[in-house]
DNA sequence: ATGCCCATGTCCGAAAACGGCCAGTGTCTG
DNA sequence: CAGACACTGGCCGTTTTCGGACATGGGCAT
């Protein structure tokens, strides 16, 4: 994998300019406005890539409430666990939610809830893995690297699309 | 630079096998047998390279007394003060030496005989940059990654064919 | 002579702190 | 007697911090 070679893209949503990162086969990142935990990246080299057009396409679907499943070649870069608690997300369905210790539980780690919660701000690639759709157990937002008011938008427009 | 290709060759000489390792453009590793802090590489993809045939040659006519510089595209790998280092060695000639302070202040950094040591070990390309040419003020051989008799050796055997 | 102290950059292991948690208590209200 | 609420303690992976150890050598006090 060539990690220096970095394409940047953006798109806008109705959450904010979301920033787009490829590696030129993958998505590796995909970041809001004022994001915690970003991943630097050396961005030097925009450029128009052919993976962009087709995310910006399913994008503007998951942003209409057509697309509930995004279809895109990933590449996340984190630990063991981390994979694991991402590839777990992706398992949410559109408009489902799930608490950090039924995930962690899923996963096999029962009682490694906390560490999901870590694992999950630092998933890079928001909104394409749902690491908004994990709440507390008693039914509070408790976190997002975004900011709370996007993950409460994203939630209320699944519930709505649903 | 594409740190997942590593090719991988050797190079029998009096002293050993000697473990050769090319990025494809240049050499990043010489290794001994037994080194310490050898620097791990996935060396999956063993091929001939070009760079080795010229390696091979150069070091025989080393050993062979014949060829007092080394003339090939290196790449070692460090931090800004082990560039210096490794940089100040490859200015020792075939056959002298120096001490870890002379060194030290040579680089501008005349207190940092200590660290000049630690960098000097972690130098990825022995015989070809030649920190075995370093030796303690009072003429000690103090250490050497591939064990001081070989460092012993190649002081030995530039001296006898200065 | 001998011994101790110190400066210097890097790495490594250990330990501690830090989170997008949660269930179990205890307390305080209507 | 519920329910709401705050506090507590344990859970776990990751990050940060910290203390040594080194391929040294000059200076200073014994």
């Amino acid at each position: 994998m060539h990690d220096d070679r970095i394409f940047y893209g953006h798109y806008d949503s109705p959450i904010g300019r979301l920033q787009l990162f490829s590696n030129g086969e993958a998505l590796v990142a995909l970041y809001m406005a004022e994001h915690r935990h970003q991943q630097l990246f050396t961005r030097d080299c925009r450029q128009a890539d052919a993976l962009f057009v087709q995310a910006r396409e399913q994008l503007a679907a998951y942003f209409a409430g057509e697309l509930k499943r995004f279809d895109l070649p990933l590449c996340p870069k984190g630990t063991a666990f981390q994979q694991k608690v991402w590839a777990g997300l992706q398992q949410i369905p559109f408009g489902g939610t799930e608490s950090y210790a039924a995930l962690a539980a899923r996963i096999g780690q029962p009682t490694a809830s906390r560490a999901v919660g870590m694992a999950n701000g630092r998933n890079p690639l928001s909104v394409i893995i749902p690491c908004h759709r994990v709440i507390g157990a008693d039914g509070a937002l408790t976190g997002y690297g975004g900011g709370l008011q996007r993950k409460q938008w994203l939630l209320q427009h699944e519930q709505a699309m649903a």
